[in-house]
DNA sequence: CCATAAATTAGAATTATTACAATTTAATAA
DNA sequence: TTATTAAATTGTAATAATTCTAATTTATGG
């Protein structure tokens, strides 16, 4: 995904910070899946006043507005993906390396991941709105 | 899975206390993924003296023995599967409510299932060993 | 340049989890 | 039984990730 770098960026309320454009420049083709203390440890080198808050501020504007996911691969801590297109993941259960896959279909690995990874699991989630939530939705409640 | 409530639990050295027998009877048949907390919550009404801490060592004991899993379902909090053998998991992205789905084939959903939830999205992970870890591990080094 | 809404910031607060050290207890064997 | 002892439990402190807050700064539009 391409980010444009102007406040023209679909939204007249976005403004566009130095922070925010760094932060956009640091995520753009970062496969690594960051969390939100590697973004911030990045970034603060050439931005020392730079805030944990202003990670997470960003983040979150970015969520809604579709241009990352918060993956919950890791369970200490979010990671972001700065790719929204449909895609899945290898995951090394020893170091927490996440890496993407881009096969059309979930489970058929290339034979390049296959061979590189010593596969021992996988799982498969589906997201989805559960019967009880459809209904409550209707009256417009969301859950956080 | 059906646990054992003796101290003959394959392991001599597991001593079998009135705290883990709540949780594991507590665990046996659950299905709801408990938290930390939700075990917590849920014991500590008969046992007033339950610490945190004891929740936390023994579902660590439990995944050393295989019998949980730790999920990285919601990344907010650690969650716990007491069914160790391969599953999926639907889960609601309003509630966080997370369902078993027994599916002999990971994409194929049962009618029941596919009906029930408005499934939105699915993803799929592997988890496995990368190069280098896999060759950091013959020298024997572990990463938590 | 001004006005202003939005963003940034430092730091406090919160939540989940881990670490620790003292006390208690289950299991074993005499 | 009871004594021994390693392991478990406990309260509390410490840590880590994240969220909140209120004051200050800044990007943008006029």
């Amino acid at each position: 995904m391409v980010f444009k770098r102007t406040h023209q960026d679909g939204d007249k309320n976005m403004k566009m910070t130095p922070q925010r454009m760094a932060i956009l420049e640091y995520l753009e083709g970062n496969t690594a899946h960051p969390s939100a203390a590697d973004i911030y440890k990045a970034i603060s080198e050439r931005f020392p006043t730079m805030s944990f808050a202003t990670v997470y501020n960003t983040m979150d504007m970015l969520k809604e507005k579709g241009m990352v996911l918060e993956l919950a691969i890791d369970p200490d801590k979010k990671r972001f993906d700065p790719n929204p297109a449909p895609h899945h993941h290898l995951i090394c259960v020893h170091c927490k390396k996440v890496v993407d896959i881009h096969s059309s279909f979930s489970l058929d690995l290339s034979e390049n991941e296959r061979n590189s990874f010593d596969i021992i699991g996988n799982h498969v989630d589906f997201y989805g709105i559960c019967p009880q939530c459809k209904k409550k939705n209707k009256s417009g409640q969301q859950v956080k």
